[in-house]
DNA sequence: TAAAAACTATGTTATAAAGCACAAAAATAC
DNA sequence: GTATTTTTGTGCTTTATAACATAGTTTTTA
């Protein structure tokens, strides 16, 4: 299964946001209560109703958010990238997982005890508004997600998808391959549609020149084209 | 358009959720501040784009948050009932909003600035925590709702819009008509579908003796049916 | 309270996307 | 490195739901 990583990691650069507001005092807290897990490709880190314990932060790799629906079908509800934050909302809300997670990629996530950051943001007023601030911007974007997943056409939802995945991880050196391999199945449950319609999809931007594809790499031709697909459905 | 209401409001009985965890000072500062302003049925509070700055409390009414979306069909996102609180989200992302608000039926709305309530959150753990349980339940909500309204049928998205307005808004002196009243098109709006399909699908209903209808006022006779309905999408 | 506007109801048609099936290719396991 | 499993790619069929049309009804307004 999954086990502590036995590298000393240099905590103060890949908690750089959360860092950032903490005190020296309970900065060591932190130090001293982290603990560094690894997954393997495709392996869970959490379940739907569990209980959450830990705030979770993703050192290294990549990590999806998701929840399975009616009838088995899954929906990826986010995708986690280095230095983000996740793992948390649950135990704020006082419910188990409503979600599941799990590594794409083989990944490094760092475990914080989620009752000593409670414990702390109570007392430390700019902890309390980095979790307020990553809150609300994560309800912004579930409310556009509502709207977009619901009243998009399969080719704006694709075309959403793969803005979405070049903006999260980046391209690779040649500037134009979005930087994450993922099965076409990932692709539609991002998508909110079933893998053969992601499959056709993708295959008629190729014919549109919008894309072009070598296995799971995913290259963007044309940007514009596929933003303008996105907007308007 | 919209006035200051004059009648003293008594806000120790109607803010009741966040004045627990106020200071007597706090208090104080907040009652100054305070504004009321009364809207009439239809009328909007906010609207999309728009730059948040108060916090806003639902002391009479009802009052709905929605978006519009491709070719200017609505979703409606939240529903508020009284004492709930609403308004802050976007201020806390730093963000203009990307949802709009208004009074589904005649209603009073409580307003206080943001930057106070900021202020005071940084120093007052407890209403730090308050609101971060509020967008934590709101972001469980909201993922719920992604998976619910993209993967279930019109009739499990109608019986579970159904469900949820009676769990809102209770249910009137006969125990079974939902307290609420609106139009077609709005509970359409709710369950991501067209005004004719929502009719249809009450009409339906009907027949199969689950709901009974009286113009707008829709009384539910079989609930435990309308939950499986729900349940299985 | 009468006239206008908006909403409700229902039938018909069009269409986007799911479901199913199967062959080919790729990834993974042994 | 070969065998087995999983994924990909396409064609065909079915289905759920949107779109459109129109008449009757209710609500709003002046």
């Amino acid at each position: 299964m999954s086990r502590k990583v036995r590298e000393i990691i240099d905590l103060s650069s890949t908690l750089a946001d959360i860092w950032r507001v903490l005190s020296e005092e309970e900065r060591e807290l932190i130090k001293k209560n982290a603990r560094f897990v690894h997954y393997k490709k495709n392996e869970p880190i959490y379940i739907e109703e569990e209980q959450p314990r830990d705030l979770m932060c993703l050192l290294k790799g990549k990590v999806k958010i998701y929840k399975s629906g009616v009838g088995g079908r899954t929906q990826i509800i986010r995708m986690i990238r280095p230095i983000q934050y996740f793992g948390y909302r649950a135990f704020f809300a006082r419910e188990p997982y409503v979600t599941a997670a799990s590594a794409f990629e083989s990944s490094t996530v760092c475990f914080i005890s989620m009752e000593l950051i409670e414990e702390m943001l109570r007392e430390n007023g700019n902890l309390a508004l980095f979790f307020i601030q990553m809150l609300s911007c994560d309800l912004g974007i579930a409310d556009n997600r509502v709207v977009n997943l619901t009243q998009k056409h399969v080719r704006g939802r694709l075309a959403e998808s793969l803005i979405f995945l070049k903006e999260s991880y980046g391209l690779e050196e040649d500037g134009a391959t979005i930087n994450i391999y993922l099965a076409r199945e990932d692709l539609a449950n991002l998508s909110n549609m079933t893998t053969a319609n992601a499959i056709r999809t993708l295959a008629n931007f190729v014919n549109e020149r919008i894309i072009s594809l070598d296995g799971r790499k995913i290259k963007i031709i044309d940007e514009d084209k596929l933003l303008k697909i996105s907007k308007i459905g």
